[in-house]
DNA sequence: ATGAAAGCGCTAACAC
DNA sequence: GTGTTAGCGCTTTCAT
């Protein structure tokens, strides 16, 4: 952190505390802190109940959560550490689905964003721990291995969006392999059987796992695996478009981008191509990134990643709420999206 | 907040204290004080410090902030809520530059996403003033009025990307009309004299001040300003597209769209008309949304909404660093990203 | 140069 | 039914 800044904050009163209201009502602090957390064990007299509801309204009392804390020993704070919160939207997507499911459970969110930088992350940690965090949720911004920064075992940890293979690590990630299923399957299910692949240049688990989804899709409809119709090329709008001419030259009836950015940048190669969509050939990507797939014309049919669902099943993990089955990381479920970039195929 | 789950971290050892450190070191609490907070009015010997701080180490000691803060009566806790943490990537950029910014002084971000639900707005708040955080940063994902939550004016608080009439509050907005100014100076300055603009139909203080901003750009070049060049469209692709028809028949040369999603939807439209950007119009949007504006073809000339800066400089007003001049928000400057959609017009 | 002790706002065990 | 009291982990004043 950076040097400490002044904390006066002039002009403005001090809270109003347990004691005083005590004091208004004309009780002990002890009984105040009772009607306050409506413990059912404790018997107020109606008369005495109002009493203090009275003085907490007129004073305006709110109770000190750092007292409360202090005396329970544990705050009611999850921490988030993400390396990138506003990279794409996804990260937002985690850091909404982690709010409100900690909300739920009666915690608070507390971030952090480390850009990747291995000191900010540690320096990010240590002030979690010292909050005295109910535990931290570890999560990057695209799917990927990590290494568990020494200090986040202090702490109960969850990774999200990314994985360890160190023993006693929880773990939440999308499953791509199921994603690329569907998004094959949506193509299948129109009666597409020659089926091209455009697959990100970059390695990366939603690479192998992608691939994998679309061999396993065609598998099961008795299709064989054509290495020749699996393309690769960089994992945006520009890499799709570059991918036009040979995807061209397979003679593909249907194409499925590793993202929604590919498929974005191959509507426009495809375009001028005079080739339209889902007329002459069908198009899924696959991310369902709003401002893309929902926007172009045709609307993108595509596969969920499913951000929002991460950051809420890792709290649920975090809290106990949800079991950790095996060594490996929860997988989870990327839903079908689907738009108007599919249609029947003709029958030849 | 919904139901208190339980509290019990099961398995993990109670987190060592300050005074089990002093047992440790053989001094008491009040030196192992000194040496942690690094006082300078403190005089403590080389080697008893030497001892306390081997102490720490081997005991792997954390303060307890929560304790901390109890006895310095306010927490480093900046509060941020926000209406819509992931709906755009715009909020999450917010977030960063808050994030950012509370770091840099000390202080760690709490946040609340309330999806512009009133109630979940003043839990949420009153969460952060139970955590007696040093401020609250109040923030809307598109730029508007806004009304004060009563609760809110418990703590010091800045308005974020919205502002109220009410007197005495802080705000920080884009600056609009500076946006539409520079959005018309691009093409103004690449020879454009015949610009259209496709505003949008939903009132806005954008759709205002970007209006205005055009129009002072016009009549800087001492252009007439013609109310026949300002179409309004809803302000997203379909729009955009939709408005196509209309804009051709302005026969301007150049179009400056309200955002990005529209220039997005203008693409398709007159690309289907056979014309191409820039050689044929040019194009300029509003937003920077990178997804778009980076990546369409050609990319996008367009102006960027500050949102990072716009939750960095919440930051400094709350905390005092940065003057709140006026009883006027205080607009933040959107600044010009040059793309290729536009190019100097040809001779007549 | 270091220790003792009060107290921050609250909870909970125990008195009465 | 309600009050008294002893801490929770830390900082800070005042002794020594």
């Amino acid at each position: 952190m950076g040097a400490a800044a002044p904390l006066e904050r002039p002009g403005r009163p001090q809270p109003v505390t347990l004691r005083q209201v005590a004091e208004a009502a004309g009780v002990s602090t002890a009984t105040v802190s009772l009607v306050v957390n409506k413990k059912k064990t404790a018997r107020i007299s109606d008369e005495t109940r109002q009493r203090v509801r009275d003085a907490i309204r007129d004073l305006g009392y709110r109770p000190n959560a750092m007292a409360q804390t202090l005396v329970s020993g544990s705050s009611r704070f999850i921490g988030l550490v993400a390396d990138a919160i506003a990279t794409t939207p996804f990260a937002g997507q985690i850091i909404h689905g982690a709010q409100d499911e900690a909300w739920k459970h009666g915690y608070a969110l507390l971030i952090a964003n480390t850009e990747g930088n291995r000191e900010l992350e540690t320096d990010a940690i240590a002030m979690m721990l010292e909050y005295k965090v109910r535990g931290i949720l570890y999560s990057t911004w695209f799917h990927r291995p990590t290494d568990i920064p020494a200090s986040l075992k202090e702490s109960d940890f969850v990774l999200v969006n990314c994985f360890s293979t160190e023993p006693g690590s929880r773990a939440v990630v999308p499953d791509e392999i199921q994603g690329g299923r569907s998004a094959t399957e949506i193509l299948l299910k129109h009666g597409h059987r020659r089926i091209a692949f455009i697959n990100a240049t970059i390695p990366a688990p939603a690479k192998d796992g992608r691939l994998q989804g679309y061999r396993e899709a065609l598998e099961a409809e008795g299709i064989p695996f054509d290495a020749g119709l699996v393309l690769e090329a960089y994992p945006d709008q520009e890499g799709g478009y570059g991918a036009t001419e040979e995807l061209l030259k397979r003679e593909a009836t249907a194409v499925y981008c590793y993202n929604d950015r590919m498929a974005m940048g191959l509507y426009d190669g495809l375009r001028e191509h005079g080739l339209s969509i889902p007329e002459d050939i069908a198009v899924v990507g696959f991310d369902n990134q709003e401002v893309i797939a929902a926007h172009v014309r045709p609307p993108l049919s595509t596969v969920a990643l499913p951000h929002y669902e991460l950051g809420a099943a890792g709290v649920r993990m975090l809290l106990g709420l949800e079991e950790a089955p095996a060594a490996d990381p929860t997988k989870i479920h990327c839903p079908t999206v689907e738009r108007n970039s599919v249609r029947a195929l003709a029958p030849a």
